[in-house]
DNA sequence: TTTTTTCTCCGTCTCAAGACGGAGGAAGCT
DNA sequence: AGCTTCCTCCGTCTTGAGACGGAGAAAAAA
């Protein structure tokens, strides 16, 4: 018998991921979770081998939740399930320890299947999320933004507001001088133009986190 | 008995919803669809009294199942099941003559709730949701690019792709004096400083559609 | 201890941005 | 026929943005 847990804030998520792991003969579920933090304490606990997870949850996500489980528990196999594949989710879940990555349009027969690889040893990847890493690797292994120092990220997280110079040099305590020699080398290693498109670059990639869902 | 259809791309979405409506009496399940079009054949189909419809669909949207539907069957009850509330979903979907909004994050009773209410004629409202539905009512009934021109719209695009001028009038095969103008007329009508503060704008209030899932 | 990185600031210079006002033509509405 | 809206373009003027080069101080790495 395989042990699983299975963690998602969407109680409709998790029953319906129950209702068809409960009719395979060879797998168990060991209870269910709707937070990082509970899926923390049903693991300890439980000690399932596997365990499907969601990572977009009210309380904190389930990036933190995957760290800290594989601390305590490292052969345990997580495999996250979700509906995002945008850069943000995905590789902060791989970096955290995550198994296999899964979409929520996953069949029952697909989940059931990453379930038993798992055990095995294997892990899935989505395709779609394949594609990405491997233009993550093929490219750059990183985001140009991480090699901003952390004043120049402060002032690239102020541009992506939408501030000027004058603003930004209240709001940091600096001049203005200052401020612009920072947004220059922000704007050469971002490799764009002005200001306008640092802005732009810095809402689609993650500088600036907005508050949808 | 209440004829209900699930609409969903998540199959186990659609099982987790389904695997507990089976269990009320009153309920009855007619039919799964997992895309806009399958729920309209669905429902011309099976004629269900409620429809459970998420908005977030691989093919085309949930908006305009949910408008296909309501022309055929204008008596049919549509409730909203979705991971989001921003402004550019919710809208939509009420104009487009959705009954109820819920999220995903309701739990089994509420749904079952929200059917029978459907059923008596009374919409079920995410608290979160109503929220915004206050704030705009409030506000401004509509966002402030809604009275931007066809061609403002266009400049704005460009602004958010960020874009300067000489490239916008490259683009649009219009004098930078044209573009200068639009730029002008659009920053005072959103009611921002200058086309960084645009940029942000267009990038997050939906004028510019990124490709995230 | 020396070297490198980072943060801070200065002056100069060029140019795109944007405000302001004016204007002609096309299309649609009353 | 008038009126309004929209798109187009013009000139002028002010100012913020950004490039370029230089530099001092502090902190971290070598």
């Amino acid at each position: 018998m395989i042990k699983v847990a299975v963690v998602d804030d969407h109680e409709m998520v998790r029953k319906g991921i129950i209702s068809y792991l409960v009719t395979e003969p060879e797998i168990d579920v060991v209870g269910e979770a709707k937070s990082g933090n509970e899926a923390i304490k049903l693991v300890l606990e439980k000690r399932p081998e596997v365990v499907l997870m969601d990572l977009l949850m009210e309380d904190g996500n389930g990036i933190e939740a995957t760290r800290e489980i594989l601390q305590h528990e490292p052969n345990c196999k997580i495999i996250i399930i979700t509906s995002f594949y945008d850069d943000e989710q995905v590789f902060p879940a791989i970096e955290a320890g995550a198994f296999s990555y899964m979409l929520k349009t996953a069949t029952a027969d697909e989940v059931v299947r990453a379930i038993r690889k798992a055990v095995a040893g294997e892990p899935i990847i989505e395709p779609k999320v394949a594609n990405r890493m491997m233009n993550r690797l093929r490219k750059q292994e990183k985001k140009p933004h991480h090699d901003l120092t952390e004043r120049e990220l402060e002032v690239l997280m102020c541009i992506g507001e939408g501030m000027n110079n004058q603003e930004i040099s209240a709001e940091l305590f600096i001049g203005i001088k200052t401020v612009k020699t920072h947004v220059s080398n922000i704007l050469s290693k971002l490799d764009v133009a002005d200001r306008t498109q640092a802005a732009v670059y810095a809402n689609r990639n993650g500088v600036i986190k907005t508050n949808k869902h």
